[in-house]
Order: C-alpha cells, then sequence, then structure tokens
DNA sequence: GTCTATATGGGGATAGAC
DNA sequence: GTCTATCCCCATATAGAC
C-alpha cells in the first residue's frame, strides 16, 4: 500500500523518539523496528530532522484543536464572567491527557514524545514547535487574563510558562517520583494524574502578586 | 599542570552538554573545544558517560548540602511549628538559582546542565541522580509534611513531583516564553525568577486537597 | 599524563536500478 | 514507491610510543 510505509515510519518514530531521545534514536533503529527500507525514509520525509516535525504535528494539531474547542465550550457555559482558572486549566490539560489513550497508538508513547520535545531537539524544531502553540497560547492567555484580573500581563505568562513545565515533567514520565516516593505514587492511571495537576496549577494561579518591595527572606 | 586538563574537560563538557544535550555532544566537539586529547578524556574519566555522571557530581554535591543547611536554619528559627512552605521552597530552589552565579563558571551554563538532566541521559545517569536526591527528598518531604498535616502524604510526593518539574522548566531556560509572551518575559534576571517560581510553588502548596468525589468538571 | 595512530562500528544521505 | 549499494563522515574506545 502507498501510505503504509509512511505511517509505519511515523509509528515507529514516535515510539522511539519518545522512548530514547531524538539524537540518540538513528534512523537505522527506525527502519529495522518498522521493517522498511532507509531510503524510504528520506522518500517520504527528507531528513531525520523532517520526520521528527512531521511526528509531532501529527498529533498536536489535534490537541491544539480540541483545547480550543474546550476553552471556547467553558466560555459558552460560564457567562459574561468568564470561565473558572480551575475550567482554563483543564482546558489546556485534559486534552493532552486524554490524548494519551487515543486508539493509534500505545498509551503513554505520545506524552513522552511532547516531554521530550522540550528537553531535546534542535533550534529548527523547537521554532516549529513555538509556531504550532502561538494561537493557542495567546488564546489561554486572554481567558487566563479575564479570570485573573488583578495579576500583571508579565505575570500571567510567567505562571503560564512554569504550568508548562508542570506539564512537561508529568509528560516525561518521573521514573524518579515512584522511586523518591518509596512506590508510593506512580504513572499508571492518568485520570487520577490530570484533576492532581489541575489543582495543583490552580492554587498556583490564585498566589497573589507579589509586591515590589516585598524580600525574599520576608 | 597535572590537573588542569582534567578541570578543562570537565568545565567544557559541562557547557556542551547544558548547550546541546548529551548525544548530540560528541567527545571530539568537548576535546576540541576544551584544547585538549582525545585519549585524555578516557584516561581521566573511564567513558563518555562517567564524564556526564562527573560533572553532575561536581555541582549537585554542594547544593544539596547547602538545601540541607538552610532548611536547617529555617528550622532553627522558625520554632515548633516549623517553617513556613514558602520558607521551605526558598531553601529548595535557591540554592540552584544562586548557584548560576558562581564565579567558577558562567553564569546559565550549569543551570542548563540540570534541565537537560531530566530530558535526556540514560538510566544509568538518571539512577544515579536520583541516588543524589534521595536524601534531600526525603528531607524537605518531612518539612513539608510538618507545614501541610491536612494532606495526604501521597499529595505532598506528587506536589514535589511537580515542583520539580517548574524547577527544570526554568533551568532548561524557555527560549518559548520570550517568543510567546512577545518579549515581555525574559530570563537575564535571576533573582527576580527565583521569587517568582516560590510565590508560584507556595500556592500551589496550598491548593486543598481534592476529595475523592469531586468531579473534574465540577 | 599526554600524544599519535588506529580499531571498529554507526551515522545521515543519495544514486540509480527496478 | 521501493530496493541495493555506497559515499563520506563521525562516533567511542584503545594500544602503545614518548
Amino acid at each position: 500500500m502507498a501510505t503504509d510505509t509512511k505511517q509505519r515510519i511515523l509509528d515507529t518514530a514516535e515510539r522511539l523518539f519518545a522512548e530514547r531521545g531524538y539524537a540518540a534514536t538513528s534512523l537505522r533503529h527506525i527502519i529495522a523496528a518498522a521493517g522498511v527500507n532507509l531510503a524510504a525514509v528520506h522518500y517520504h520525509f527528507r531528513s531525520k530532522q523532517e520526520l521528527l516535525k512531521a511526528v509531532v504535528a501529527r498529533r498536536i494539531e489535534p490537541i491544539n484543536r480540541e483545547r480550543i474547542r474546550s476553552l471556547e465550550a467553558a466560555e459558552r457555559e460560564a457567562g459574561p464572567e468568564g470561565p473558572s482558572v480551575a475550567r482554563i486549566l483543564e482546558a489546556f490539560l485534559l486534552p493532552v491527557f486524554e490524548a494519551s489513550r487515543h486508539p493509534d497508538f500505545e498509551p503513554s508513547v505520545f506524552p513522552r514524545l511532547f516531554g521530550m520535545l522540550y528537553g531535546e531537539s534542535g533550534d529548527e524544531v523547537r521554532e516549529f514547535f513555538v509556531q504550532e502553540m502561538q494561537a493557542v497560547a495567546a488564546r489561554f492567555f486572554s481567558a487566563l487574563s479575564r479570570a485573573l484580573p488583578h495579576l500583571p500581563e508579565e505575570e500571567i505568562y510567567w505562571r503560564m510558562f512554569f504550568s508548562v513545565g508542570v506539564i512537561a515533567h508529568i509528560l516525561r514520565g518521573g521514573q524518579e517520583l515512584k522511586l523518591l516516593s518509596q512506590g508510593r505514587c506512580d504513572f499508571s492511571r492518568w485520570e487520577e494524574l490530570a484533576p492532581r495537576a489541575v489543582d495543583f496549577l490552580a492554587g498556583a494561579f490564585a498566589a497573589p502578586a507579589r509586591t515590589e518591595s516585598h524580600k525574599v527572606h520576608g
């Protein structure tokens, strides 16, 4: 079949990039696992870097669509005062977590891919990623600004940035947590993890803005 | 000099690992930038992986000592009820941020190294890292448990884990933030960033624990 | 401790037949 | 669209002279 090879390359590359990182995964690993020919990778995608972009684009686009859809639904339901911070955060977080249960691919493969994106990948791929996120970030910034009118704009951006750190860290899988908590925490149930993260971040957004004169040690 | 070569390798490897990642940085890049011979790397360190461990160990040990020292100072000052969550978080966060101003190396080099550690690095190096963090994590877990007696132990671990995500994301440098905030946020002043992160996380720890029956969409 | 030289293997990319 | 064969470069690691 025409597209079968291309799909197999995408699926396998996604899995291996997520498991081992971008630089540490060679095209030869990918073609061996996918059962395709090396030249096919360069035929369907032009280079390893373009392959990574294709892998990312395939997942991020539906997720960002769902984020916007969910946020707009929340805004319709909420009336003029706008949705709560918790509801806005849900609109941002849940689509990612739910994507990990998509039938197209094994659970937990794709989230780690995104976690990896933040740590690794060259400047060009990161730029591409930022470009994909720009519209979504602006949209959520507006919603959060309305829900938190007392916070300076700059502070909203910082807190969004910190929140992305939490998400990326969760997606990265956190083998450390299981060890450091002596087995008390693990990642097997995503549906429990998302509410925890939402609560945590809602609390963080509720923190007052520090006044300029406030000293660190209080 | 005897130790000069070893130091130069360590310094250069630290910088390059931080800038480009572990897998993407070859020993040849390192020796070229350091002006030393390839064989010297294998003489002083046994392998590339051991070199990474050495790089990490050199920085993490004084930081973790300072974290413990600062936490103990806070506990002495606070009396029987123990220090506040914000003060505990400062004890954990500030040593990392302040390490970036150490005269030994260029600012902002080392923090990115730690940011990278979470995203990349093989299982063995991550295991080594967890081992280095175990005692510190246990110590801060105790302090946070005392400050937040209403939270289940498991929840404290989760929130510590989320917090590490924030730190790692900050350390990774966040070129995205500057772009997404249209230039309003940048990372040039670390001394302003740390209080922001402390406030954010203190708010997050102050969030109530979600009861089991609570539904996601409220 | 430091060098040169080399062993040994893997990397991305491409040409050209089918 | 898919294959084989190959170009050319780079990787980590080591042996052995100095």
